[in-house]
DNA sequence: TTGAAAGCGTTACCAA
DNA sequence: TTGGTAACGCTTTCAA
């Protein structure tokens, strides 16, 4: 593969002055830049990306640690960070850290080591010590969907607390008393924030708490499949599921088990994956603004790190859940049903 | 950060030495290693890639080139195949190629910049002839999902005419014989296979083709809900798709207009995506071993490339989709419906 | 406006 | 078993 000495040879000049001409430099007259575009071109020379990045300290990649590259969620975040980045020719790499702190250091390192211009962190278990003394030495990191304190300029989160409010506040609007909740695993804190929002709308609207209507779930199908076989014997009007996948596990129970939904019992989700409102019945949830978050840390790194201002100035940093209502949940408001 | 000559002055050696007991070298003796890596943790080196790589000519990176990073099989793919490399310190890079052969291009190029030791193309609208240029120059490519003649020993394909006829038998069997078609765009090589296994399968039983009952859909839910609106009149019994996506979309469509599934008609995918068993019905469909088939791609340039050997031997390059029967098709053998 | 040459942080060869 | 040093392909001063 022809090398940059290779060019200047070819065109009659130093390599200095194909650098600048590939580098766009103000400084080189027009013959000459024409002399060595053609150089280039007949040598089909492609510029080393990794020398490049090793003379000018600058790697034009950047990295991001997500749970799981193959989670439908986490590749939109992915898919739509590479489309952005890419139009400005900055590489994005991946790796996933599969909620282990030990990997998801492993992960971070890794891309360290790559040399990567910034971090996109999507990590939940590592400690936000590591974190912190990363964010010192390496300024340009964004963290996503986690609240660091101290850190909070560098924090894209998604305001779960007010979330799961909103959609418990929706069900209890329409009637619903009697609601269990299927949480994600309470070591993850999304999964808690969701909780909380949960517990707070009960809270505010005086009602009923009861431990035997909360199950724990994994944040999966199968087990809000599971958790649903437990809940159904309570005599409850609605379950609010953690997110989406549990909310799919708990409509295949019912549906396996001829219990209707909403009829017998409302189910409500969070995430709004693309798949959603293929469900049947099509699945009323909180939408997550996956591809804004993902856009806006793109932006942001875009004019930290690289000097590249974007449309929007100052980029928002904690995003609002919106309530997506289709046909899972019913009103009843005026049911006997209600009183169950 | 610490470079290679930081840490051999603080452990009094060479950079040489330093470098040799960070690639486990034979040739040094205890003593000397220990007293490396002890300067190795007090400095908190880490070894930059980007110079290893220069240096050593071996960049340790491959690249991946699939359709659209936020698609679930594709995400599967990238996933799969990143967890494995990762295993062996080798770093995986996708980009998008959007089915656009001049993006695709761009992709490719864009990766061979990075200077990847090795390729994973999922590329659809890039002609041969690039593809075998390319293959010429950096043997290692693996082009997935596609067949180049000439390059066969690179190509880790899925067997779609065989999945499909295999589907269309399947249906055949279970007494269908008005049976509609919703195919993938025919300027898809997988797609117009995907048909001809079709087409092959109805000869095979000397079944009617009837134009009426074909609709070129986009591997989309919404072109596979638009085709099902077209084909509902006919009377079908059937409908095969061209894949899941599409499937979905003729699900929705029927549930929303009260025709039972599979009881009116019956519906059959193809790909097996993830949330295939989580429809209602549950949809019956071929399964594409992604996964398999990303092992099996990682497997070989592990291999080739990278000399390390991996636990099969000969990989396998063409793979056989598999019937997985859920609920979405009926035997309609000895019901009155099958001569509708 | 251009060229010469000194890095960037490694590896790998040749000597010792 | 170790050290010295020339690459690797590019960018970026400094001079001309």
């Amino acid at each position: 593969m022809a090398t940059i000495k290779d060019v200047s040879k070819h065109a009659g000049v130093s390599p200095a002055t194909v650098s600048r001409v590939l580098n766009n430099s103000e400084l080189v007259v027009e013959k000459t830049r024409i002399k060595v575009m053609a150089a280039v071109e007949a040598l089909g020379y492609r510029p080393n990306t990794l020398a490049r990045a090793m003379a000018s300290g600058r790697s034009g990649i950047v990295g991001m640690v997500v749970p799981e590259m193959s989670s439908p969620i986490h590749a939109r975040f992915i898919g739509e960070a590479e489309k952005l980045f890419r139009q400005h020719k900055i590489q994005l790499i991946g790796a996933s850290g599969h909620c282990d702190p030990e990997q998801e250091r492993e992960a971070i390192e890794f891309l360290l080591q790559c040399r990567c211009d910034a971090l996109i962190l999507l990590v939940e278990a590592i400690d936000d010590g590591y974190l912190k003394e990363l964010a010192e030495r390496e300024a340009n990191v964004v963290l996503i969907n986690r609240q660091v304190t101290g850190l909070d300029s560098h924090c894209i989160t998604l305001d779960n607390v007010n979330g799961s409010f909103t959609a418990t506040e929706h069900l209890i609007e329409l009637g619903h008393q009697r609601i269990g909740c299927i949480t994600g695993p309470q070591n993850k804190q999304d999964a808690r924030e969701r909780f909380e929002g949960f517990q707070q709308a009960l809270q505010q609207h005086q009602l009923i708490q009861n431990p035997a209507w909360l199950i724990e779930g994994e944040f999966t199908e199968k087990s809000g499949y599971q958790a649903m076989a437990k809940l159904i014997d309570q005599q409850l009007t609605a379950v609010f599921c953690g997110n989406d996948e549990m909310a799919f596990g708990a409509l295949a129970y019912c549906r396996e088990h001829g219990i209707s939904v909403p009829q017998q019992i409302s189910i409500m989700g969070f995430d709004d994956l693309h798949f959603a409102s293929y469900t049947f019945p099509a699945l009323t949830t909180m939408h997550f603004p996956a591809d804004t978050m993902a856009v806006a840390a793109t932006e942001f790194l875009l004019s930290r790190c690289y000097d590249i201002a974007s449309a929007s100035s100052a980029p928002v940093m904690t995003y609002l859940p919106t309530l997506v209502s289709r046909d899972s949940v019913a009103d009843i408001r005026n049911h006997a049903h209600a009183s169950l």
